[in-house]
DNA sequence: TTTTTAATACGATTATATTCGTAGATGTTT
DNA sequence: AAACATCTACGAATATAATCGTATTAAAAA
């Protein structure tokens, strides 16, 4: 699995969200924050396609693309790239800052409090 | 101030460990992971003096750069952008994801319930 | 002082990513 | 059926990033 370009992230991120769709779809939703034509955004969903960054079924003429690396996998490989290249390989750091910057609800601090102590059983 | 480049970043992580350094140094840190010449790295440093990326001594003839851009800002509109494209906008499930992966020490669990702590005598 | 080493500057090349126009095929509307 | 709209394919142009070779200058060593 290639690491996909920010073009392609974007894309991606539309289709983990939709599951699957046309290049139309997908276009519509990326000029709402983007600026782009629409052979573009086909073409880039082509070459991702030939990376088998996504599966398409070809049935209909209008062809419906789905992602076909796993948004986890994905996330994790690039969490990865970030810590190493940013954060000088610690996690820890990334999290302090991402929970620094977020401003996360009383839920959102709870429901980590639950996954640490989660993760504190494991051991 | 202009999002760095994976090359760029690669140097950028290591003056802000180094504080300041010549482009030898740096180079040779560099080297120890990534084949490459000296004058890439001399290039890359020098494209990046032009972005204001680092700053540079040239009162020696060996000019010595230290970064310009502060590490925090830097690591948090990284983080920003990561969030947005891979992570659809949501912080939380980035933490999670990136606890998940690391497999923490008690210690480090610790710290973060800290953390989450104060943040939440902020309010 | 001559030679060698080590530095910067900078253009050129190559690689990669992004954007778009146009052709041709297939539907849809009139 | 003709005109129009909408799709894919694909090449070409442009933009950006990365790599490296060579010229030149300055310092160090012989």
């Amino acid at each position: 699995m290639s690491k996909p370009t920010e073009s392609e992230l974007e894309i991606l991120s539309l289709l983990w969200e939709m599951k699957q769709a046309s290049v139309r779809q997908v276009h519509e939703r990326l000029a709402e924050t983007k600026d782009t034509g629409y052979t573009t955004t086909l073409k880039t969903m082509q070459n991702m396609h030939a990376k088998q960054m996504v599966s398409r079924n070809e049935s209909q003429r209008t062809h419906v693309y789905s992602p076909a690396t796993n948004q986890k996998d994905t996330q994790k490989s690039l969490l990865k790239n970030l810590v190493t290249t940013a954060f000088g390989g610690s996690a820890q750091k990334l999290v302090l800052q991402a929970l620094g910057e977020e401003n996360p609800s009383k839920e959102e601090l709870d429901e980590i409090r639950a996954f640490l102590d989660q993760l504190e059983n494991k051991k």
